[in-house]
DNA sequence: GTGAAAGCGCTAACAA
DNA sequence: TTGTTAGCGCTTTCAC
């Protein structure tokens, strides 16, 4: 014997009133034509009733799912972890569900997931592309129905749509400034594939930092790797093996500085009294190994809420006008750890 | 001047065909009673204008809206995102969609995160507990709404649903008797506070372990700290202190295990060979420290699917009967690594 | 094998 | 200030 299911609509709490269910809803959504006395007796009969209103009809009429889409590779990787949890708290601040779909990488699932989206009435969505999408079609079939699209750190200019990233080119200067502010003179960097534009970016911000600081770039002292511990050994050992060996390092990010680190300690060298290091990307395990790695970080969890603002922004103002896209550009913040601080605590 | 925003509907559909939209339905959903031909006519019309189903609409009409709620504290914390990934995979390939709701640990967020599940009509909730709740109504509403509701990692047993959790007390079990096998004769345990369940669960496999393997308890090398890299520095100091010091500690999760392992290199004792380490939790930085951190893993993407699985076994046989709970204990991994192990890689 | 008609629960234009 | 009516887009029962 189980409890009765409540099924509760609006047409009950009117039945109990005598009044029409017009009124009930425009009671509840405080309508200004509605007297305050009935607004107050259909508000207590909806609590008495236990009324939850259904979602699904209002959207069906009014045509909005106060519902946004959220677009990942996965939620198992802690940066979109973030991103999610600012999404999530702004969309809520706003009365909005967000809906996650994860792509995996693969460009098949990031389909099927605006397909999804689109059918089920997002208001907008919000999506970092993957690694394995050319084809942006189906980004373009979101904006031709009308949907609000807002890309956040994986990101294509082509399609005209607002975007959040974060200064590569910014944080690579600023690391690589805090490296000549240490005092040190030959400082390394070992890079990332450099048809990726963000590795090429940071690439950039290295030289151009060197360069406003009047030091000369020294090729020797730029070795590529491919964006793994173990090749950040391997680089570093190669940075190592040079008659001069740098005074510091600055890796295109933190499991590439992890491996130089674990490189640099083998080879009995102190961290950062003889080589300072700094990563990019901010981790989460760069604040426990040791010494503890200086980063950039890469605000992620600003670059969800942003990301959010900017598809309220275009929602709550749709008048008419096509809307030039927004191309937001976070500053990273420079983290300075025991990695790169020369008597650090002292 | 701006594209013409498509809205194609059913009716659209029939129109061009000349038939009804009620056939066109069910041509859509392969319903057996419409001829092949009509089918396959309806599909490349559908093609051609581009026709998305409304599943607001179908949701509306059918009662069922493909969509699985899920409350956890924080997006933010590794834990919850790899669950969320795992939820996230199951749902997909049942072709239903994630909402996700973030309560920060407070109450009234979670009350609040029901309400809007029930409300946009969610076919059923997945949830993690948050730490401030003491109240469960909110959870007795969904069951009363006839929404199956499933609990996972923070779990309450009151409210007999369904769950997921993971063998705590089996873990500390296996933790312990692997250091016995590593030939530790004494055995320290670094605790959390005993009121909170699983750390209860833990110190109980932790001596359980020592009594199996003819090891006697030693009070002197059991001490409680609060969960917290600095609570674990403290602690081990305490051990440290001792007239005979420990050989091996098992510290109830990650964070106090890296404080341990701190107070245990700045005592200048090697790790594992005069001290043996595990942890518990299998936090991502363990895998990036020196030595690598054995712990324990609690199988968080496998929490996440088993959770999933558990709602759609509910969701599939609704077939009257009041479902018996099923409380699922998952058992979990073992992860040695060189913080634990003599002579590794030898 | 297909059509007609009703209705899921809510909202909004129009009337009164 | 409230009621009437229609309809959002889809599914489904009942006809034929």
């Amino acid at each position: 014997m189980s409890e009765a299911i409540l099924k509760v609509t609006l047409m009950d709490i009117a039945r109990e009133l005598n009044i029409t269910a017009a009124t009930v809803s425009r009671a509840l959504s405080n309508h200004p034509a509605i007297s305050e006395a009935t607004k107050k007796t259909v508000r207590q009969t909806a609590d008495k009733l236990h009324y939850q209103p259904n979602k699904i009809a209002s959207s069906l009429r009014s045509g909005k799912s106060n519902i946004i889409g959220v677009i990942i590779p996965s939620a198992e990787i802690s940066f979109f972890g973030s991103v999610i949890h600012g999404i999530e708290s702004v969309a809520s601040t706003n009365h909005y569900n967000v809906l996650i779909y994860q792509t995996s990488e693969l460009y098949e699932y990031e389909k099927r997931g605006v397909q999804t989206f689109l059918q089920s009435q997002v208001d907008g969505v919000l999506a970092s592309i993957s690694k394995d999408t050319i084809n942006l079609d189906h980004y373009r079939e979101i904006k031709k129905r009308g949907v609000p699209l807002v890309l956040f750190d994986r990101v294509v200019d082509t399609l005209g749509v607002s975007s959040v990233v974060v200064d590569d080119y910014a944080g690579a200067f600023a690391a690589t400034s805090h490296l000549v502010k240490q005092g040190c003179k030959r400082i390394a960097h070992i890079g990332g594939q450099q048809h990726v534009n963000i590795f090429n970016q940071r690439l950039k911000g290295y030289i151009d930092a060197l360069n406003v600081h009047g030091i000369q770039v020294d090729d020797d002292l730029i070795v590529y790797g491919k964006i793994s511990i173990d090749s950040g050994r391997e680089c570093m050992k190669k940075l190592l093996a040079l008659p001069r060996i740098p005074d510091a390092v600055f890796a295109v990010e933190d499991f590439t500085a992890l491996g130089a680190m674990q490189s640099i300690k083998e080879a009995n060298r102190k961290i950062p009294d003889e080589i300072a290091l700094i990563g990019f990307a901010n981790e989460p395990f760069g604040e426990y190994i040791t010494p503890t790695l200086s980063t950039v970080s890469q605000q992620t969890v600003r670059m969800g809420q942003e990301a959010a603002n900017l598809f309220f922004n275009v929602m709550n103002k749709r008048d008419g006008a096509d809307q030039q896209p927004t191309r937001l550009v976070l500053e990273p913040e420079l983290i300075c750890r025991q990695s790169s601080i020369k008597n650090y605590g002292a």
